[in-house]
DNA sequence: GTCTTCCCTGATCGAATGTTCAGGGAAACA
DNA sequence: TGTTTCCCTGAACATTCGATCAGGGAAGAC
Protein backbone atom coordinates (compact mmCIF):
# COMPACT_ATOMS: atom_id res chain seq x y z
CA UNK A 1 0.00 0.00 0.00
CA UNK A 2 2.54 2.42 1.02
CA UNK A 3 3.90 1.90 -2.35
CA UNK A 4 0.90 2.51 -4.02
CA UNK A 5 0.11 5.79 -2.49
CA UNK A 6 3.80 6.69 -3.07
CA UNK A 7 3.75 6.10 -6.72
CA UNK A 8 -0.11 7.87 -6.62
CA UNK A 9 1.17 10.67 -4.64
CA UNK A 10 4.06 11.35 -6.79
CA UNK A 11 1.67 11.82 -9.90
CA UNK A 12 -0.55 13.80 -8.29
CA UNK A 13 1.78 16.20 -7.02
CA UNK A 14 3.63 15.94 -10.22
CA UNK A 15 0.66 17.36 -12.31
CA UNK A 16 -0.01 19.87 -9.67
CA UNK A 17 3.73 21.13 -10.10
CA UNK A 18 3.11 21.17 -13.99
CA UNK A 19 -0.66 22.92 -13.74
CA UNK A 20 0.94 25.59 -11.36
CA UNK A 21 3.82 26.18 -14.09
CA UNK A 22 1.34 26.32 -16.79
CA UNK A 23 -1.50 28.87 -14.97
CA UNK A 24 1.14 30.77 -13.78
CA UNK A 25 2.53 31.55 -17.60
CA UNK A 26 -0.38 31.56 -19.83
CA UNK A 27 -3.28 31.39 -17.06
CA UNK A 28 -6.59 29.47 -16.59
CA UNK A 29 -8.21 29.89 -19.69
CA UNK A 30 -4.59 29.38 -21.69
CA UNK A 31 -3.51 26.61 -19.72
CA UNK A 32 -4.70 23.10 -21.69
CA UNK A 33 -4.85 19.71 -19.74
CA UNK A 34 -3.33 17.86 -22.56
CA UNK A 35 -0.09 20.38 -22.56
CA UNK A 36 0.03 19.81 -18.59
CA UNK A 37 -0.22 16.00 -19.40
CA UNK A 38 2.50 16.08 -21.73
CA UNK A 39 4.60 17.94 -19.46
CA UNK A 40 4.37 15.14 -16.73
CA UNK A 41 4.49 12.40 -19.33
CA UNK A 42 0.91 10.86 -18.23
CA UNK A 43 -2.18 10.26 -19.92
CA UNK A 44 -4.33 13.26 -20.23
CA UNK A 45 -7.30 11.51 -18.98
CA UNK A 46 -5.25 10.61 -16.06
CA UNK A 47 -5.76 14.58 -14.73
CA UNK A 48 -9.14 14.13 -14.97
CA UNK A 49 -9.17 11.30 -12.47
CA UNK A 50 -7.46 12.83 -9.91
CA UNK A 51 -9.20 16.28 -10.31
CA UNK A 52 -12.69 16.25 -11.73
CA UNK A 53 -12.09 19.34 -13.85
CA UNK A 54 -9.74 21.22 -14.72
CA UNK A 55 -11.18 24.11 -11.99
CA UNK A 56 -10.65 21.38 -9.40
CA UNK A 57 -7.28 21.36 -10.84
CA UNK A 58 -6.68 24.75 -10.94
CA UNK A 59 -7.85 24.59 -6.72
CA UNK A 60 -6.17 21.97 -6.24
CA UNK A 61 -3.21 24.23 -6.76
CA UNK A 62 -3.92 27.24 -5.11
CA UNK A 63 -4.73 24.55 -2.07
CA UNK A 64 -1.01 23.29 -2.54
CA UNK A 65 0.34 26.27 -2.57
CA UNK A 66 -1.12 28.48 0.11
CA UNK A 67 -1.10 25.59 2.74
CA UNK A 68 2.55 25.62 2.67
CA UNK A 69 2.74 29.25 2.54
CA UNK A 70 0.46 29.95 5.44
CA UNK A 71 2.10 27.68 7.59
CA UNK A 72 5.64 29.36 6.81
CA UNK A 73 4.35 32.61 7.70
CA UNK A 74 2.82 31.42 10.64
CA UNK A 75 6.38 30.33 11.52
CA UNK A 76 7.44 33.52 10.85
CA UNK A 77 4.84 35.12 13.02
CA UNK A 78 5.84 33.25 16.25
CA UNK A 79 9.82 33.40 15.16
CA UNK A 80 8.71 37.48 15.49
CA UNK A 81 6.17 37.49 18.20
CA UNK A 82 7.96 39.75 20.72
CA UNK A 83 9.03 42.30 18.07
CA UNK A 84 7.51 45.85 17.24
CA UNK A 85 4.50 45.85 14.76
CA UNK A 86 7.11 47.08 11.92
CA UNK A 87 9.57 44.54 12.67
CA UNK A 88 7.14 41.91 12.86
CA UNK A 89 5.45 43.00 9.69
CA UNK A 90 8.96 42.99 8.30
CA UNK A 91 9.48 39.71 9.10
CA UNK A 92 6.33 38.78 7.07
CA UNK A 93 7.42 40.99 3.80
CA UNK A 94 11.20 38.92 4.51
CA UNK A 95 9.53 35.57 3.83
CA UNK A 96 7.43 36.83 1.00
CA UNK A 97 10.26 38.44 -0.71
CA UNK A 98 11.72 35.18 0.22
CA UNK A 99 9.00 32.97 -1.50
CA UNK A 100 8.81 35.13 -4.67
CA UNK A 101 12.66 34.67 -5.22
CA UNK A 102 12.42 30.92 -4.33
CA UNK A 103 9.04 30.22 -6.47
CA UNK A 104 8.11 33.27 -8.64
CA UNK A 105 4.77 30.82 -10.14
CA UNK A 106 3.47 32.09 -6.40
CA UNK A 107 3.79 36.08 -7.81
CA UNK A 108 2.55 35.01 -11.12
CA UNK A 109 -0.81 32.88 -10.12
CA UNK A 110 -1.54 35.62 -7.78
CA UNK A 111 -1.83 38.72 -9.69
CA UNK A 112 -3.00 36.58 -12.98
CA UNK A 113 -6.31 36.13 -11.44
CA UNK A 114 -7.03 39.16 -9.55
CA UNK A 115 -7.43 41.20 -12.37
CA UNK A 116 -11.03 40.22 -13.42
CA UNK A 117 -13.74 39.05 -11.73
CA UNK A 118 -14.64 35.34 -11.50
CA UNK A 119 -15.91 32.69 -9.71
CA UNK A 120 -12.16 31.45 -9.34
CA UNK A 121 -10.99 35.28 -7.82
CA UNK A 122 -14.24 34.90 -5.42
CA UNK A 123 -13.27 31.58 -4.04
CA UNK A 124 -9.93 32.36 -4.27
CA UNK A 125 -10.39 35.70 -1.87
CA UNK A 126 -12.77 33.52 1.02
CA UNK A 127 -10.60 30.46 0.87
CA UNK A 128 -6.87 32.00 1.05
CA UNK A 129 -6.71 35.50 0.53
CA UNK A 130 -9.11 37.42 2.65
CA UNK A 131 -7.88 35.62 6.02
CA UNK A 132 -3.77 36.37 5.36
CA UNK A 133 -4.86 40.02 3.77
CA UNK A 134 -6.50 41.12 6.48
CA UNK A 135 -4.69 40.00 9.38
CA UNK A 136 -1.79 42.02 8.23
CA UNK A 137 -3.70 45.26 6.82
CA UNK A 138 -4.73 45.13 10.22
CA UNK A 139 -0.99 45.04 11.23
CA UNK A 140 -0.96 47.99 9.74
CA UNK A 141 -3.33 49.78 10.96
CA UNK A 142 -1.93 49.45 14.35
CA UNK A 143 1.41 50.13 13.31
CA UNK A 144 -0.23 53.72 11.88
CA UNK A 145 -2.13 54.41 15.09
CA UNK A 146 0.94 53.78 17.23
CA UNK A 147 2.82 56.29 14.38
CA UNK A 148 5.61 53.16 13.79
CA UNK A 149 4.13 53.22 10.26
CA UNK A 150 3.85 55.86 7.86
CA UNK A 151 0.57 56.80 7.37
CA UNK A 152 -2.29 56.40 4.22
CA UNK A 153 -4.40 53.81 2.96
CA UNK A 154 -3.38 50.79 4.68
CA UNK A 155 -4.71 48.59 1.62
CA UNK A 156 -2.52 50.56 -0.85
CA UNK A 157 0.39 50.37 1.33
CA UNK A 158 0.03 45.88 1.93
CA UNK A 159 -0.65 45.23 -2.00
CA UNK A 160 2.37 47.82 -2.78
CA UNK A 161 4.59 45.44 -0.63
CA UNK A 162 3.37 42.72 -2.58
CA UNK A 163 3.49 44.23 -5.71
CA UNK A 164 7.79 45.32 -4.66
CA UNK A 165 8.29 42.36 -3.18
CA UNK A 166 7.61 39.95 -6.53
CA UNK A 167 6.83 42.05 -9.38
CA UNK A 168 11.24 41.79 -10.34
CA UNK A 169 10.95 37.46 -9.88
CA UNK A 170 7.17 37.49 -11.61
CA UNK A 171 9.11 39.51 -14.55
CA UNK A 172 12.27 37.71 -14.95
CA UNK A 173 12.39 36.60 -18.53
CA UNK A 174 11.60 40.12 -19.59
CA UNK A 175 14.00 41.88 -17.61
CA UNK A 176 16.54 38.94 -18.81
CA UNK A 177 15.85 40.05 -22.50
CA UNK A 178 15.78 43.64 -21.41
CA UNK A 179 19.31 43.50 -19.52
CA UNK A 180 20.98 40.66 -20.23
CA UNK A 181 21.31 39.90 -16.23
CA UNK A 182 20.18 36.16 -15.25
CA UNK A 183 20.68 36.79 -11.89
CA UNK A 184 17.60 38.46 -10.23
CA UNK A 185 17.65 41.09 -7.21
CA UNK A 186 19.02 39.95 -3.58
CA UNK A 187 16.03 39.23 -1.46
CA UNK A 188 17.68 41.77 0.71
CA UNK A 189 17.63 44.46 -1.58
CA UNK A 190 14.18 44.29 -2.33
CA UNK A 191 13.82 44.23 1.35
CA UNK A 192 15.07 47.56 1.53
CA UNK A 193 12.91 48.88 -0.60
CA UNK A 194 9.88 47.51 0.92
CA UNK A 195 11.07 49.31 4.38
CA UNK A 196 12.08 52.91 3.50
CA UNK A 197 7.90 52.53 2.16
CA UNK A 198 6.87 51.33 5.57
CA UNK A 199 8.80 54.33 6.88
CA UNK A 200 7.49 56.33 10.00
CA UNK A 201 5.94 59.39 8.89
CA UNK A 202 8.31 62.69 9.71
CA UNK A 203 6.66 64.79 12.93
CA UNK A 204 3.79 67.25 11.48
CA UNK A 205 4.74 70.81 11.73
CA UNK B 1 -13.93 57.82 -49.22
CA UNK B 2 -13.76 60.24 -46.05
CA UNK B 3 -17.06 58.43 -44.57
CA UNK B 4 -15.80 54.65 -45.64
CA UNK B 5 -12.56 55.53 -44.06
CA UNK B 6 -13.93 56.50 -41.02
CA UNK B 7 -16.02 53.66 -40.57
CA UNK B 8 -13.62 51.47 -41.61
CA UNK B 9 -11.64 53.26 -39.01
CA UNK B 10 -14.21 52.56 -36.44
CA UNK B 11 -14.80 49.07 -36.77
CA UNK B 12 -10.85 48.46 -36.86
CA UNK B 13 -10.50 50.51 -33.84
CA UNK B 14 -13.33 49.09 -31.54
CA UNK B 15 -11.85 45.85 -32.60
CA UNK B 16 -8.21 47.05 -31.22
CA UNK B 17 -10.22 48.13 -28.10
CA UNK B 18 -11.70 45.19 -27.14
CA UNK B 19 -9.00 42.78 -27.38
CA UNK B 20 -7.21 45.10 -25.52
CA UNK B 21 -9.78 44.08 -22.62
CA UNK B 22 -9.95 40.61 -23.79
CA UNK B 23 -5.64 40.05 -23.53
CA UNK B 24 -5.49 42.11 -20.80
CA UNK B 25 -7.41 40.22 -18.72
CA UNK B 26 -7.10 36.50 -19.72
CA UNK B 27 -3.84 36.67 -21.84
CA UNK B 28 -3.06 36.41 -25.26
CA UNK B 29 -3.31 31.98 -25.30
CA UNK B 30 -6.94 32.82 -23.24
CA UNK B 31 -8.62 34.65 -25.66
CA UNK B 32 -10.26 33.71 -28.22
CA UNK B 33 -10.62 36.13 -31.81
CA UNK B 34 -14.66 34.76 -31.33
CA UNK B 35 -15.43 36.11 -28.34
CA UNK B 36 -14.09 39.66 -29.23
CA UNK B 37 -15.95 39.63 -32.78
CA UNK B 38 -19.09 39.13 -30.31
CA UNK B 39 -17.85 42.33 -28.12
CA UNK B 40 -17.67 44.20 -31.09
CA UNK B 41 -21.13 43.01 -32.91
CA UNK B 42 -19.16 41.60 -35.95
CA UNK B 43 -18.08 38.70 -37.67
CA UNK B 44 -15.12 36.97 -36.67
CA UNK B 45 -13.78 36.64 -39.96
CA UNK B 46 -13.33 40.67 -39.81
CA UNK B 47 -10.47 40.44 -37.53
CA UNK B 48 -8.32 38.23 -39.62
CA UNK B 49 -9.65 40.83 -42.84
CA UNK B 50 -7.91 43.56 -40.59
CA UNK B 51 -5.41 41.86 -39.12
CA UNK B 52 -3.45 39.27 -40.70
CA UNK B 53 -3.98 36.47 -37.95
CA UNK B 54 -4.32 36.63 -33.84
CA UNK B 55 -0.88 37.49 -33.68
CA UNK B 56 -0.97 40.57 -35.57
CA UNK B 57 -3.85 42.00 -33.83
CA UNK B 58 -1.91 41.67 -30.16
CA UNK B 59 0.76 43.62 -31.69
CA UNK B 60 -1.46 46.29 -33.42
CA UNK B 61 -2.98 46.20 -29.37
CA UNK B 62 0.43 47.10 -28.31
CA UNK B 63 1.14 49.46 -30.71
CA UNK B 64 -1.80 51.25 -30.03
CA UNK B 65 -1.22 51.54 -26.86
CA UNK B 66 2.50 52.71 -26.97
CA UNK B 67 2.36 55.05 -29.23
CA UNK B 68 -0.13 57.09 -27.38
CA UNK B 69 1.65 56.42 -24.16
CA UNK B 70 5.13 57.62 -25.20
CA UNK B 71 3.26 60.71 -27.20
CA UNK B 72 2.58 61.50 -22.82
CA UNK B 73 5.49 59.94 -21.71
CA UNK B 74 7.51 63.00 -24.33
CA UNK B 75 5.25 65.60 -23.37
CA UNK B 76 5.80 64.97 -19.69
CA UNK B 77 9.75 65.00 -20.31
CA UNK B 78 9.11 68.74 -22.20
CA UNK B 79 7.23 69.99 -19.65
CA UNK B 80 9.58 68.83 -16.73
CA UNK B 81 12.79 69.86 -19.10
CA UNK B 82 14.40 72.49 -16.88
CA UNK B 83 13.24 70.50 -13.22
CA UNK B 84 16.08 68.70 -11.93
CA UNK B 85 16.29 64.45 -12.04
CA UNK B 86 14.66 63.25 -9.17
CA UNK B 87 11.79 65.57 -10.46
CA UNK B 88 11.64 64.58 -13.96
CA UNK B 89 11.49 61.30 -13.00
CA UNK B 90 8.34 62.48 -10.75
CA UNK B 91 6.87 63.93 -12.99
CA UNK B 92 6.96 60.32 -15.26
CA UNK B 93 6.26 58.44 -12.59
CA UNK B 94 2.68 60.66 -12.08
CA UNK B 95 2.20 60.17 -15.41
CA UNK B 96 2.43 56.58 -15.43
CA UNK B 97 -0.09 56.30 -12.56
CA UNK B 98 -2.36 58.18 -14.17
CA UNK B 99 -1.96 56.19 -16.97
CA UNK B 100 -2.74 53.12 -14.97
CA UNK B 101 -5.62 54.96 -13.21
CA UNK B 102 -6.99 55.56 -16.55
CA UNK B 103 -6.67 52.30 -17.70
CA UNK B 104 -6.11 49.54 -16.19
CA UNK B 105 -5.48 47.57 -19.23
CA UNK B 106 -2.16 48.90 -19.42
CA UNK B 107 -0.71 47.47 -16.26
CA UNK B 108 -2.26 43.82 -17.03
CA UNK B 109 -0.86 43.42 -20.77
CA UNK B 110 2.71 44.53 -19.55
CA UNK B 111 2.61 42.12 -16.52
CA UNK B 112 1.26 39.32 -18.16
CA UNK B 113 3.01 38.74 -21.29
CA UNK B 114 6.86 39.70 -19.48
CA UNK B 115 6.30 36.29 -17.42
CA UNK B 116 7.51 33.47 -19.86
CA UNK B 117 9.40 34.04 -22.35
CA UNK B 118 8.19 34.04 -25.87
CA UNK B 119 8.09 35.47 -29.73
CA UNK B 120 5.89 37.72 -28.22
CA UNK B 121 7.59 39.22 -25.53
CA UNK B 122 10.90 39.36 -27.54
CA UNK B 123 9.12 41.43 -29.60
CA UNK B 124 7.62 44.11 -27.16
CA UNK B 125 10.84 44.21 -25.38
CA UNK B 126 12.66 45.59 -28.49
CA UNK B 127 9.78 47.14 -30.69
CA UNK B 128 8.79 49.01 -27.50
CA UNK B 129 10.05 48.28 -24.05
CA UNK B 130 13.49 48.74 -24.42
CA UNK B 131 13.46 52.55 -25.76
CA UNK B 132 11.20 53.43 -22.62
CA UNK B 133 13.36 51.82 -20.21
CA UNK B 134 16.67 52.27 -20.58
CA UNK B 135 16.37 56.01 -20.74
CA UNK B 136 14.63 55.78 -17.30
CA UNK B 137 16.96 53.55 -15.76
CA UNK B 138 20.11 55.76 -17.29
CA UNK B 139 17.99 58.53 -15.15
CA UNK B 140 18.37 56.72 -11.97
CA UNK B 141 21.39 56.28 -12.42
CA UNK B 142 22.27 59.76 -13.02
CA UNK B 143 20.40 60.65 -10.25
CA UNK B 144 22.28 58.23 -8.13
CA UNK B 145 25.17 59.21 -9.00
CA UNK B 146 24.49 62.79 -7.85
CA UNK B 147 23.20 61.79 -4.58
CA UNK B 148 19.75 62.70 -5.12
CA UNK B 149 18.21 59.57 -5.17
CA UNK B 150 18.58 56.26 -2.80
CA UNK B 151 21.61 53.51 -3.80
CA UNK B 152 20.66 50.38 -5.34
CA UNK B 153 20.05 48.06 -8.44
CA UNK B 154 18.39 51.23 -10.50
CA UNK B 155 16.33 48.05 -12.48
CA UNK B 156 14.97 46.89 -9.25
CA UNK B 157 14.28 50.54 -8.34
CA UNK B 158 12.46 50.99 -11.43
CA UNK B 159 10.49 48.21 -11.66
CA UNK B 160 9.47 48.68 -8.14
CA UNK B 161 7.77 52.13 -9.06
CA UNK B 162 5.93 50.29 -12.01
CA UNK B 163 5.15 47.51 -9.76
CA UNK B 164 3.83 50.68 -7.25
CA UNK B 165 2.40 52.32 -10.09
CA UNK B 166 -0.46 49.64 -11.37
CA UNK B 167 -0.67 46.82 -9.00
CA UNK B 168 -3.77 48.51 -7.44
CA UNK B 169 -5.35 49.54 -10.33
CA UNK B 170 -5.13 46.35 -12.20
CA UNK B 171 -5.91 44.47 -9.27
CA UNK B 172 -8.92 46.06 -8.77
CA UNK B 173 -11.59 43.30 -9.33
CA UNK B 174 -9.62 41.11 -6.21
CA UNK B 175 -9.29 44.06 -4.01
CA UNK B 176 -13.27 44.93 -5.06
CA UNK B 177 -14.16 41.73 -3.52
CA UNK B 178 -11.39 41.92 -0.15
CA UNK B 179 -12.63 45.45 0.81
CA UNK B 180 -16.11 46.10 -0.59
CA UNK B 181 -14.37 49.54 -1.74
CA UNK B 182 -15.13 50.08 -5.06
CA UNK B 183 -12.81 53.32 -5.49
CA UNK B 184 -9.30 52.50 -6.47
CA UNK B 185 -6.94 55.16 -4.65
CA UNK B 186 -5.64 58.32 -5.21
CA UNK B 187 -3.05 58.54 -7.72
CA UNK B 188 -1.49 61.09 -5.50
CA UNK B 189 -1.36 58.73 -2.75
CA UNK B 190 0.15 56.15 -4.97
CA UNK B 191 2.77 58.97 -6.20
CA UNK B 192 3.37 59.83 -2.85
CA UNK B 193 4.71 55.67 -2.19
CA UNK B 194 7.25 55.79 -4.95
CA UNK B 195 8.29 59.57 -3.67
CA UNK B 196 9.77 58.07 -0.93
CA UNK B 197 10.98 55.21 -2.77
CA UNK B 198 13.70 57.31 -4.49
CA UNK B 199 14.26 59.30 -1.46
CA UNK B 200 18.15 60.23 -1.20
CA UNK B 201 19.88 57.89 0.59
CA UNK B 202 20.96 59.05 4.33
CA UNK B 203 24.12 60.24 4.59
CA UNK B 204 26.88 57.58 5.37
CA UNK B 205 28.69 57.81 8.89
C1' DG C 1 -6.52 -19.21 -4.96
C1' DT C 2 -10.56 -15.20 -5.79
C1' DC C 3 -12.17 -10.62 -5.07
C1' DT C 4 -11.89 -5.84 -4.50
C1' DT C 5 -9.72 -1.49 -4.76
C1' DC C 6 -7.26 1.89 -7.00
C1' DC C 7 -4.04 4.09 -10.64
C1' DC C 8 -3.87 4.64 -15.24
C1' DT C 9 -4.57 4.40 -20.49
C1' DG C 10 -6.78 4.77 -25.11
C1' DA C 11 -10.62 5.90 -27.80
C1' DT C 12 -14.06 9.04 -28.45
C1' DC C 13 -17.48 12.77 -27.80
C1' DG C 14 -19.36 17.53 -29.06
C1' DA C 15 -17.79 22.08 -28.83
C1' DA C 16 -14.53 25.63 -29.68
C1' DT C 17 -10.17 27.08 -31.60
C1' DG C 18 -7.43 29.96 -35.57
C1' DT C 19 -7.48 30.30 -40.34
C1' DT C 20 -9.00 30.22 -45.31
C1' DC C 21 -12.01 31.29 -49.01
C1' DA C 22 -15.74 32.74 -52.11
C1' DG C 23 -18.66 36.27 -52.63
C1' DG C 24 -21.86 40.34 -51.49
C1' DG C 25 -22.55 45.18 -51.64
C1' DA C 26 -21.77 49.96 -51.24
C1' DA C 27 -18.82 53.85 -52.28
C1' DA C 28 -15.28 56.01 -55.42
C1' DC C 29 -13.51 56.40 -59.92
C1' DA C 30 -13.81 56.20 -65.07
C1' DT D 1 -22.95 53.77 -66.81
C1' DG D 2 -19.58 50.49 -66.09
C1' DT D 3 -15.50 49.27 -63.30
C1' DT D 4 -12.64 49.05 -59.54
C1' DT D 5 -11.67 49.30 -54.71
C1' DC D 6 -12.52 48.24 -50.17
C1' DC D 7 -15.28 46.66 -45.87
C1' DC D 8 -17.56 42.92 -44.46
C1' DT D 9 -20.14 38.32 -44.03
C1' DG D 10 -21.11 33.27 -43.87
C1' DA D 11 -19.59 28.73 -44.64
C1' DA D 12 -16.11 25.66 -44.19
C1' DC D 13 -11.42 23.79 -43.00
C1' DA D 14 -8.34 20.93 -39.83
C1' DT D 15 -6.93 21.09 -35.18
C1' DT D 16 -7.41 21.30 -30.37
C1' DC D 17 -10.24 21.90 -26.38
C1' DG D 18 -12.42 19.76 -21.78
C1' DA D 19 -14.81 15.87 -20.61
C1' DT D 20 -16.66 10.93 -20.68
C1' DC D 21 -16.31 6.06 -20.76
C1' DA D 22 -14.84 1.20 -20.95
C1' DG D 23 -11.35 -1.47 -19.60
C1' DG D 24 -6.44 -3.06 -18.28
C1' DG D 25 -3.56 -4.44 -14.63
C1' DA D 26 -1.10 -4.48 -10.45
C1' DA D 27 -1.43 -4.51 -5.33
C1' DG D 28 -3.76 -5.52 -1.05
C1' DA D 29 -7.80 -8.10 1.34
C1' DC D 30 -10.12 -12.30 2.00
Amino acid sequence: MKARTRAAGTARSRIIRAARARFASVGFEGASTRQIAEDVGVAQSLLLYHFASKESLWKAVMDDLFVSARARLDEAERASRDATIPERLMAVARLIVQLAAEQPDIHRLMTIEGRSESGRLRWLVERHLRPIHEKYIAWIRRGQRARLIRSGDPVLLYYSILAIAGMTYSLAPEIKLLTGTTSPPAPAAVEALIRSLLQIETETP
